[in-house]
DNA sequence: CTTAAAAATGAACAAATGTTCATTTAATAG
DNA sequence: CTATTAAATGAACATTTGTTCATTTTTAAG
């Protein structure tokens, strides 16, 4: 039949990519061939390769760009109507909690697959999301520093610390489901609640707990 | 050449099990193929099939003796030698806290193959395996249940909170290294501090900070 | 209107996959 | 010592894999 009306390149290339995305996130890259994810495209084999040199480039494109987008989500949500410099590290600290949160939320697939799967990239582009994923850690790293320094939190390690948030945080998508018990807002809020009270110094405790009344 | 002399079947069998965890936890279940295996093993491929059925028999295999290993180690050290009905919820968490961090750190790779290829087991596997980490689970809920209840821990929900506070923990085994800056114990030390004081009291606040004392 | 590029087809390719099996040798039981 | 079982071999099997390519049709450019 060869090229169907109306189809413009671009659309396929993301029909390609959200297939393969959901292909991938339930069943791993290795697991997922070329032909399953043209299938679920609706076209044959060979079409893909119009769009991706290879398994491996169509892997990389979702990761790098799932990427790139949660810093810009992160960058646009931060900085443009508050002027930064004058936020407290507390209110940072908040305002990175429930962003991430709301957004692991929001693209459970695409965060799962750029954990799982970054044994998968070769070696190069290994490198290029590690730094991508370095850039999302200092982040939260620049936080805590920032509320040491200012003696709004206490903690033993910058490093450990955040690698411990970043990773309780993250696992919210192993476990939520829309539709379930607590809507996205309320994880939102016991999350918050854990994560402050974990930095929390003791002379502070009484404002997480000020906090958990608000959620009631 | 045959059989080699004084080869113990039961030798094999743990020295597959051996190879195919690395390869496994290297490059996912799906991406490992069963002449790897052997050749890593030191053996042609069909000698595999002698010891499991299938590459699937060895995956579940793993799992299902780490799952149960992990339970069994965690019920050697908290029934036998400490009357486990009079220790107060705080004392029941920081054990679980540090066993939690050691065994996990002690075995990275079971651990990690583990919660990845969850999504590898076919369906009647799948069942058993999760059956096994809700058991693992609900010990860390009643710990939570009882600090709550012996008004030691306060927290806004259960599950969430055992769900966060295992991510966190578990998470270890995604960034620690062997004769990295920290040493098993140091690390340990944070994590539990962290936790402790995530579900701490208003008033409690104080403990947590004596633990942090003597640490340093 | 003509021509070049873009998009899709589906058959084809070599390589790799999980698994089987006839065969050979070592260990073990009677 | 003999017979049986356990352990290992490595060639072979049918599928499946990622990718290529000649071909066809549509779109876009001059």
């Amino acid at each position: 039949m060869a090229r169907p009306v109306g189809i413009k390149g671009k659309q396929t290339r993301q029909r390609i990519l959200g297939s393969s995305l959901k292909l991938f996130a339930r069943s791993g890259y290795a697991a997922v061939s070329m032909r399953e994810i043209a299938e679920a495209v609706g076209v044959g084999p060979g079409a893909l390769y119009n769009h991706f040199a290879t398994k491996q480039h169509i892997l990389m494109a979702i990761m790098e760009e799932h990427m790139r987008a949660l810093l810009a989500a992160y960058a646009d949500k931060a900085s443009p109507s508050s002027p930064a410099k004058n936020e407290t590290a507390t209110a940072k600290l908040e305002a990175f909690v429930r962003f991430h949160i709301s957004y692991h939320i929001a693209l459970p697939d695409a965060v799962f697959l750029s954990y799982m799967e970054l044994r998968a990239l070769e070696p190069e582009n290994f490198k290029i999301i590690e730094n991508l994923r370095r850039d999302y850690e200092a982040i939260l790293k620049q936080i805590l520093r920032l509320g040491v320094q200012q003696k709004q939190m206490q903690l033993d390690d910058i490093h450990v610390s955040a690698m411990a948030i970043l990773a309780m945080l993250t696992g919210v998508t192993s476990w939520f489901r829309q539709q379930g018990r607590l809507s996205a807002r309320e994880i939102e809020d016991i999350y918050l609640s854990l994560v402050m009270r974990s930095l929390a110094l003791p002379s502070e405790a009484k404002l997480a707990q000020n906090l958990d009344r608000k959620m009631a």
